[in-house]
DNA sequence: CGTCTATTTGAATGTACTCAAAAGCGGTGG
DNA sequence: CCACCGCTTTTGAGTACATTCAAATAGACG
């Protein structure tokens, strides 16, 4: 499981660390297609990507769906505000293709931070990347047009961008297909 | 210094451990419409803000100012980027106010949180805030038209609206002033 | 092969921007 | 304390960007 070479990354957890947490952890298969969270659910897991390909997104009112993120191997996802809080989701979580994903749930996650501290530097700088992330994102959504952020995103996330459709990379930046298949097609 | 109360909601430091973490802050009072740091140069400070009232924004190529974040009472503010890289940073702060700020810089929150892991908790909790509340942002901006977003930040951060011009807040929802301007009064 | 969904194309509409000018407001100096 | 200056806010006309709706085409999948 490539989640300890992961974790490893930034911090080094002892045979006997390692081993609590392996305890806490559940590694699933999931079919393509497959809803992990509906939204209004209460957020119950934490989910690392091992193999495979995720999409979080929101359905309004009216039925329009907006992209909140992609996730590709390596790495997490979960309706974060729904997690942390346990509340009801924002967000429904599908799998875009067969995965392999590491469960944690929120009272695994609880009891291994308040046994192995170490991890708190881990989730830390995990939380910290994932600011700095969106936070360049609402810089790119506030302040450049459409075409722009179009070629930025497959600047930045080739690998995503072959993984999915144009109408999901649509309701990713915020607008709909039609204009997307314009921009592309000029 | 209210910084302590705001830490010892998250976590409980000793008088040993807060004196370290004592000499590792420093108290700074700062001007109305000052500059803390400007856009390109390395983030070296990230600020608390004990009093007073602060923006993060990014000036564009032509010169279009685009608003980051407010940051009030008990708010912590850098450009995250530039300061966890040690990069030019990609936004200005100023204060909007006068101000007393608790400044940490990178090398001394690095050594605070080698010495003081607990201290991973807090900002673990921070940045896991931080990140939510952006993930918001970004669903909110991808999701709704100006007048919801418009009415959406009047309520949910009614003591920011208070402090800022209409100019600012315009380039926080990413929209011209004139045409926030016919959204209020319409 | 047939069905279902995604993509493309186009016309009409609506949303937001640009530019310009006038009015309002806050801070500063006399 | 008032008058002036600079910046913000308002208002309006014309334009550009993005959406909606509809229909045709292309692709994916059982």
């Amino acid at each position: 499981m490539s989640i300890y070479t992961n974790i490893a990354n930034h911090i080094a957890l002892n045979p006997s660390e390692r081993e609590y947490l392996d305890t806490k952890l559940r590694l699933k298969h999931i079919p393509k297609k497959t809803m992990l969270l509906e939204q209004g659910e209460v957020a119950k897991k934490f989910y690392y990507v091992d193999q495979g390909s995720l999409r979080a997104f929101n359905t309004n009112t009216k039925g329009k769906e907006s992209t909140i993120m992609f996730a590709m191997k390596d790495w997490w996802i979960t309706d974060m505000y729904a997690f942390m809080n346990q509340k009801p989701a924002l967000v429904s979580i599908e799998t875009l293709e067969k995965c392999a994903l590491v469960e944690l749930d929120f009272k695994a996650m609880e009891s291994v931070l308040d046994k192995l501290p170490k991890l708190e530097r881990y989730f830390r700088i995990l939380f910290q990347r994932a600011y700095v992330r969106e936070q360049l994102r609402v810089l790119d959504n506030i302040s450049s047009d459409v075409e722009q952020r179009y070629f930025r995103f497959i600047e930045k996330y080739p690998d995503v961008s072959r993984k999915i459709t144009q109408k999901q990379l649509a309701s990713y930046l915020g607008v709909t297909p039609e204009f997307l298949s314009q921009i592309k097609n000029k």
